[in-house]
RNA sequence: GCCGGGGUGGCGGAACUGGUAGACGCGCCAGACUCAAAAUCUGGUAUGGGUGACCAUGUGGGGGUUCGAUUCCCUUCCCCGGCACCA
């Protein structure tokens, strides 16, 4: 073997060689437990970035590490080909998106083939494909049969240059992130996703995710935003139910057609907690329905405020100049919650009154804009004196304060001034005052009996309120998955029928940057109205490309089947269980999947019938199939089982990188790339500046972020792979930091990776005749006879795999690695200590030298193969342990290996180290102590007088308590 | 404001269920090899004191429980992430 590691040499080949082994092509097999380890697929945006080689690289160590214990590992991947990016590179290149999308997936495949994933590319899919997006077709449709997918108009930001949507992320100060436009607030119609039906069980479910981070359900439950409370109704005076008109449907928690006042309950039909829905008929007074969470404050109502969009506001305002322009103002406002936070409290009185339907007080209706139309009713109870808003409200605008809630009698010692009355509002929890028959009750028993009296007044209940809104998936954008709705004049919005799908998205567009191009196609466009025949629009919008990352995972299961969106395979397959990606996708995509994938459960689907006829493609590596499979599901059974598609999740922490930077007097910061910056250090090495290489001039630190090309701290994962290879590149990143935290890149650090697997490679060379012999004579050395060196050696050896392996098991792979390096420390020190001489002596002792060699490193290469899968499968088959390394067993720690004669205690004299003893290994307490008080130094600080306790850890020390 | 996660050498980070704090690596210092440099190898490297064996201090600060605390409890400061006029 070359003397000389170079991976260039051997990367490639071992590549190619798994790539004709078909090695990590992954066939349903029942009778083995299976693997399914799964990392978020890349966005093909031109090439990896550390990021995904971190991401990509974890995953990859789990599916190797899982395939050699045994288990049917399938790692696919794919690309989440949809999306903004590829339409602004079209626009700025004038490249058609698709061309941009399949380039950039060649180049990015590639990399990754040159990283050495352990893979099933058979599996491989891309979103933007219409094999792929047609069941994002055909599943709206059957959504939409359902009650499930819906269309509604709702208010949106809208981009006036680009002429789309922007999600809230998109605007940036009020204007368009890309346009720099100021964003309007527009009523557009567009699809939406009943997300809320699932409300309950998302929330519920996240309890049976033991595997998931803590802080990623926390996301979540907040998210969704579960809060109890009681919603009623004021009875507006003197306004008829039929002045208020149909307003549009205000809030993403209510299914669509939900009448805005007097409505029905949010959860509806599901829960069957319909809520009295007031007086009928239009004579009647119209209600104003409002959700609070402390209708223990009810006595304290003062006014009441209703959003601006709120009908009753829109009804006042078009009596009142002054506040319709007021509504006016307050709708052109950000719709961004965060702005809201920090925005004036303003508004204006309706001159409407409404009456409290406990104390039948007259109450005063404002319009205000701290109340969202978007949560709950869109008006409130205001209560000054125990609500921070209420009270800066009803300060500006002198409205009055009437304490209804007293600390309660216990004395809660960390109250602060004011409390009760005074400069702020008592919002904590307490006893009912001046609410005369709720006098004295506290917080819970009080919203009993309030809601109680409601009830009988037929005037609300206990209600359950969510923040979770419908997912709106209309996209005013041409790259996306094209949704399959014709629009009929005669028989208004039409599915496209089952059998004229996929709606195929035409690839040759070149958008310009002003509105969806589609929009431009009459070729797309026009078309005949499956229902009535006559010529109609296509509808042009496409979906969220949340859509398509939310049951990619399920598509791998059965890729090659173009018959249907999953089958029986899935049910292989499926749980994911481990699924591997960024912390960013915390809420959104993982709760988009987790939705999507409970409504493929609860759809059922008769696939007896193949929706259309179309051959089965010829499965490339004619894949066996179990019996059965073919179609999902039987008749009136969902497509898929289980609740949850992602039974362990692992968030990996982002690459960071040191910025470096130049502020002139005048004009924006400049960014260096560290690669270009020297850092100049002192005697110690301690950091004392930076300069710039190229001028030798001082740069400023900006400390270590995230690498972004807008800070221009990057490091190209290609240059790294070119310079030391990949095995180099995949120890450093699990190396550097446990998965989940951040890692901060550090040439220094890879090189110190490369410098390890050099001493590797040094050390195979140098030895590898001692462990040829080793593997010849291994039957005849009795090892746990050997030198005592030996057997020291095999007991750190061994004691390093037990901790490795509970290590790798908790995924912290940067002790592994760390064992892995102390495993080659202790093999190249038994060289030393051994005093090995001839590698072919024929003495015991040499043998057992050779045999020791050849136990130890074949430790060390299959712990390390899943983090170094190059280099460790070349040495395996170099060395003579046997053809292929994948298809070793994981070693496991020889318990005999690990007893020793004699072992080594602490001895501490009151807490403090004071000396270490050498022991016999079964040596009893009284042997141990009389050691112990033996030691010259401990005897410095015990005389026989002063012991008062002698505590004995076995195994680990003895401590000496004086008085 | 609320909810999570963290504060350990010059740096990244170790420390199994309360039991030797700083593993492993980077950096730095010294030495070997070399005409020299790079590469490689050997030794040292928390801080302060001592020639040294050792001693004192030390895991953000303060307090507690314990024979013993980075680990458990209370309190406080700081950093990171998420959510936020959510009624």
């Amino acid at each position: 073997m070359n003397n000389r590691y170079d991976p260039a040499s051997i990367e490639p080949d071992l590549q190619q060689r798994w790539e004709e082994n078909r090695a990590f092509q992954a066939t349903e097999d029942p009778a083995r437990e299976k693997f399914y380890c799964l990392s978020m697929f890349p966005y093909p945006s031109g090439k990896l970035h550390m990021g995904h080689v971190r991401n990509y690289t974890i995953g990859d160590v789990i599916s190797r590490y899982q395939r050699m214990q045994g288990k049917n590992v399938l790692q696919p991947m794919g690309w989440d080909a949809f999306g903004l990016p590829a339409e602004n590179a079209a626009i700025s290149n004038q490249v058609p998106p698709a061309k941009w999308t399949y380039d950039n997936i060649a180049y990015m495949k590639k990399q990754l083939k040159s990283l050495g994933f352990a893979i099933d590319w058979s599996r491989e899919l891309a979103t933007c494909d219409p094999e792929y997006y047609q069941w994002n077709q055909w599943f709206f449709l059957r959504m939409l049969e359902k009650g499930i997918a819906y269309k509604k108009t709702q208010v949106v930001n809208w981009d006036p240059v680009d002429q789309t949507v922007l999600a809230n992320e998109q605007v940036i100060n009020g204007r368009g992130w890309r346009t720099g436009a100021v964003v309007e607030k527009r009523e557009i119609p567009g699809y939406y996703l009943g997300i809320t039906q699932y409300n309950e069980e998302l929330l519920a479910d996240l309890d049976k995710l033991p595997g998931w981070p803590e802080r990623v359900k926390t996301m979540q439950a907040n998210w969704i935003g579960k809060s109890y409370g009681v919603r009623f109704a004021f009875r507006i005076n003197g306004v008829a139910r039929s002045a208020l008109g149909s307003p549009p449907s205000p809030s993403g928690t209510n299914p669509p057609g939900a009448d805005l006042v007097g409505r029905s309950s949010p959860e509806g039909g599901r829960t069957g907690k319909s809520v009295n829905k007031g007086n009928e008929g239009d004579k009647e007074d119209a209600l104003l329905w409002v959700f609070t969470t402390r209708a223990d404050t009810i006595m304290g109502v003062t006014y009441c405020a209703v959003a601006a969009e709120h009908p009753l506001a829109i009804y006042a305002a078009s009596k009142n100049p002054e506040l319709a322009a007021f509504v006016e103002e307050c709708k052109r406002g950000s719709v961004i919650e965060a702005d809201l936070a920090t925005m004036e409290k303003k508004g204006l009185p309706t001159g409407i009154f409404v009456t409290h339907p406990l104390t039948e007080e007259k109450i005063e209706v404002w319009v205000a804009n701290y109340v969202l139309m978007g949560y709950g009713e869109g008006a409130v109870m205001a209560v000054p004196a125990h609500d921070e808003r209420d009270f800066h409200f009803a300060r500006q605008y002198g409205l009055p304060i009437k304490t209804v809630i007293a600390p309660p009698p216990q004395p809660s010692p960390s109250r602060g001034e004011g409390v009760g009355g005074g400069d702020v509002a008592y919002t904590d929890h307490g006893v009912c005052v001046n609410s005369g028959k709720y006098d004295g009750m506290d917080y819970e028993t009080a919203v009993n009996a309030i809601a109680v009296d409601l009830k009988t007044k037929r005037l609300g209940d206990k209600q359950v309120q969510w923040r979770l809104r419908d997912w709106g998936i209309s996209r005013q954008r041409y790259w996306g998955c094209p949704i399959p709705i014709i629009h009929c004049d005669h028989c208004g919005d039409v599915p496209v029928p089952d059998d004229q799908l996929p709606v195929v998205l035409p690839e040759d567009c070149v958008p310009d940057g002003a509105g969806n191009p589609l929009n431009k196609r009459d070729d797309f466009i026009n078309c005949l109205c499956p229902k009535c025949g006559k010529s109609a629009r296509r509808e042009t919008d496409t979906m969220d490309t949340f859509v398509d990352s939310s049951w990619y995972y399920a598509r791998y299961c059965s890729k090659d089947n173009n018959n249907a969106m999953v089958d029986e395979r899935v049910n292989y397959w499926m749980p994911v269980d481990q699924y591997i990606g960024g912390i960013e996708h915390a809420i959104l995509h993982l709760l988009y999947s987790r939705f999507w994938w409970k409504v493929m459960r609860d759809i059922h689907v008769s696939m007896n019938v193949p929706y259309r006829d179309v051959p089965m493609p010829q499965a490339q590596d004619a894949q066996e199939r179990p019996a059965g499979a073919g179609r999902a599901g039987a008749a009136g059974l969902g497509l898929v089982k289980y609740d949850e598609p992602f039974e362990k999740l692992l968030t990996q922490g982002m690459v960071l990188n040191e910025i470096f930077y130049r502020k002139p007097e005048s004009g924006r910061i400049v960014y260096f790339n560290p690669a270009d910056v020297e850092i100049q250090i002192d005697a110690k090495g301690q950091r004392t500046g930076a300069i710039l290489k190229s001028d030798g001039k001082p740069v400023e630190s900006g400390g270590i972020v995230t690498m972004s090309k807008s800070r221009n701290n990057g490091v190209d994962p290609q240059a790294l792979i070119e310079k030391y290879g990949a095995d180099t590149a995949r120890f450093f990143m699990m190396f550097a930091a446990p998965p989940e935290q951040t890692l901060e890149w550090s040439d220094s650090g890879a090189e110190g990776a490369y410098r390890f697997l050099k001493r590797l490679w040094k050390f195979a060379h140098e030895h590898h005749l001692h462990i040829s012999t080793g593997l010849k004579v291994s039957g005849k050395v009795n090892l746990n006879q050997a030198h005592p060196d030996i057997k020291n050696a095999r007991r750190i050896i061994h004691s390093l795999l037990e901790q490795a392996n509970r290590d790798i098991s908790k995924f912290q792979f940067n002790t592994v690695a760390s064992a892995g390096m102390k495993l080659l420390n202790t093999l190249e020190g038994i060289s030393g200590a051994a005093k090995l001489d001839t590698p072919l002596g024929g003495t015991h002792e040499t043998m057992a030298i050779n045999v020791a060699y050849t136990e130890g490193f074949s430790i060390l290469l299959r712990l390390l193969s899943p983090i170094t899968p190059h280099i460790c499968d070349y040495l395996w088959r170099e060395l003579g342990y046997g053809d292929d390394i994948l298809k070793a067993p994981w070693p496991e720690p020889d318990e005999q290996a690990l007893q020793q004669d004699e072992i080594e205690l602490v001895v501490q004299v009151n807490g403090k180290v004071r000396a270490h003893i050498t022991v016999p290994a079964h040596a009893g307490r009284p042997e141990i102590e009389q050691i112990a008080l033996a030691d010259d130094n401990v005897k410095r600080f015990v005389t026989p007088e002063n012991i008062s306790k002698i505590v004995l850890v076995p195994g680990r020390l003895v401590n000496i308590v004086v008085s």
